[in-house]
DNA sequence: TTGTAGGCGTTATCAG
DNA sequence: CTGATAACGCCTACAA
């Protein structure tokens, strides 16, 4: 167990100084005559040098080497999905990713927070529980800059966002089963406390009511994110008097349990229910029928939390925060069709 | 943007000495009068002081709140959920994680494995590509505790290692179609490279050669992890003048590309070919037929994982390297069953 | 073009 | 019980 070089070993062995060494290391921050830093890098290899992160970040303010990762749930598909393509473009930038889940538990995610301000991340990717605003300000204005991803949260400025248009997207959805036949469409949604719970209802609702059907809240169901929320929801809308013949599961986290309870149950789905779920992942056209499902671009989702987070990071980009909508696709496979009955 | 507090700010609001305040931070590390303590603790509360990691890592020789979490790729569902398990556990214990993936690439796992010495993270929980033998051992010249998890490197020393009995798992799997009468079995598996590919391989070929029946080469596969590699081999497999009955996919991240290809050819499953792949996730219930699947415990490999790391990284687990096996499950569904052709 | 020295925030050591 | 001070490894003026 070798003690790791530093610098100053470095510097030893090349026959320069510590000063000399820096330079070649942080190439370009000062002039060093080429046979120097051939010498320099020599030595560098010979010692197996790394420098010590710890070093830097503790004199520069914040580190500009790693940003913090902030995800609801990485047994997810869609934040796994996600968490894989930002490692990717921070690793593609230099930049590495400390990552933090929050179970969408605020308290969890409270203390994340509080652990990320004490990491010096110069940035902070997040998919927020909605909650904790007043933490989320203090690691604003300790100069962490914050990129909300999927989700965002009305009342904190200064934060950049990357989403898709949840009300189009959920309009959409509706809008393709309305044009299908289909009258009594339900919905099962996030939680209102998150945007996206919020706007898809919202984008739901513009649907119905613009081709002239009236929703029934009894058909509208906000349920977490967490547990077997979805299967207590469909049993509930399946044990109506006069049960939908659409439905749509905007609840990305609650789908698996969705198809679940609709195979042990009776109905057939296109044939009694028609069903659009909202993301899409490798699976969901291998289930039977192949699922229509609403596409989250998660690579464009990824590439510019990370290029906001970074740009942000490196002193590139310093304008106003900013909002970046990204659209989502809708993919119409076989649970959806006329309606039969 | 305020400068965050130091410490020094937090003794000159509590009227003390930085050592004073640095005692309260570590509980336990020096006397301190109850009264005094109740003042630092205020002014703690008061300033929102956050001790910077940096500067303790800096002065400590590697972090002790910090492990590297190195895995293969996050969009494969198994390590996803790995990855949500291990994160979960290491903050459990007070313990962050840095997250970095190889997407099966020695090259990337390389630098990560650089990267990684530069940290100073403490531990690192892998699931390694089978290359960079000399920079696994250089980081644990280092110091640094390297865990491996489902895969491991015969050639690496001193590092723990957290799977489940590959060989045994592909024996019983291969068993379970055997005894359906099934005599012409193929396997999918991952490369040779790794210890997955290799057990697996070997597990299926003990099996078969047990009950008396030949393995001809053509029937074992070993494919890359990355890739449309599995529907290549499934066509080529199906395409064989007498093609196999039973099918073992031991090749997590290939099973969704091996059962598009089946979807789209005129073979049903279980009737024309009996089905089992590795790992179980929330879909393989869903899909149809159900697959019957050998099931990794994701919670017991991370949980060990951990414990293995953080117990090495905080000094109370000194014993020489472990090598813990968790049982895999055996889980019968639909898509295995009697031979018919 | 190169070298020297000070300080980033924390902990540990050792006097008071 | 408390306080001063020396590290930790690196960067950055500034001086040579």
């Amino acid at each position: 167990m070798h003690k790791p070089a530093t610098i100053r070993d470095v510097a030893r062995e090349a026959g320069v100084s510590v000063a000399v060494v820096s330079r070649v290391l942080n190439d370009g921050s000062g002039p060093v005559a080429v046979a120097t830093r051939a010498k320099v890098v020599e030595a560098i290899e010979r010692l197996g040098y790394q420098p010590r992160s710890a070093a830097r970040e503790l004199l520069q303010q914040r580190s500009t080497t790693t940003i913090g990762l902030l995800l609801a749930d990485l047994a997810n598909p869609f934040f796994a999905r996600l968490a894989d393509r930002v490692v990717w473009e921070a690793r593609a930038r230099g930049v590495h990713v400390l990552l933090l889940t929050t179970q969408e538990d605020p308290h969890l995610e409270a203390e994340s927070i509080e652990t990320l301000m004490g990491r010096s991340v110069g940035a902070v990717i997040a998919t927020p529980t909605g909650g904790n605003l007043d933490k989320w300000r203090r690691l604003r204005e300790l100069g962490v800059n914050v990129v909300l991803v999927d989700r965002e949260i009305d009342e904190l400025s200064c934060v950049d966002i990357v989403a898709i248009d949840n009300e189009l997207s959920a309009r959409t959805a509706t809008s393709h089963l309305i044009g299908l036949g289909h009258e009594r469409i339900a919905l099962i949604s996030g939680p209102l406390s998150t945007s996206t719970g919020r706007e898809r209802v919202g984008g739901f609702r513009n649907a119905m009511t613009e081709a002239g059907l009236g929703v029934s809240d009894l058909l509208v169901r906000a349920v977490p994110f967490r547990g077997d929320s979805g299967s207590d929801a469909v049993a509930a809308l399946l044990a109506l008097p006069t049960p939908p013949t659409g439905l749509i599961v905007g609840n990305t986290a609650q789908v698996r349990n969705v198809l679940r309870r609709l195979q042990q149950s009776p109905v057939t789905v296109p044939d009694d229910l028609s069903l659009i779920v909202f993301d899409d992942n490798p699976w969901t056209e291998l289930v039977s029928p192949a699922l229509s499902v609403v596409r989250q671009p998660i690579d464009m989702l990824a590439v510019h939390s990370v290029e906001l987070a970074v740009g942000r990071l490196k002193g590139t980009l310093t304008e106003p925060a900013k909002r970046i909508r990204v659209e989502a696709e809708f993919v119409q496979r076989s649970s959806s069709g006329l309606r039969t009955s």
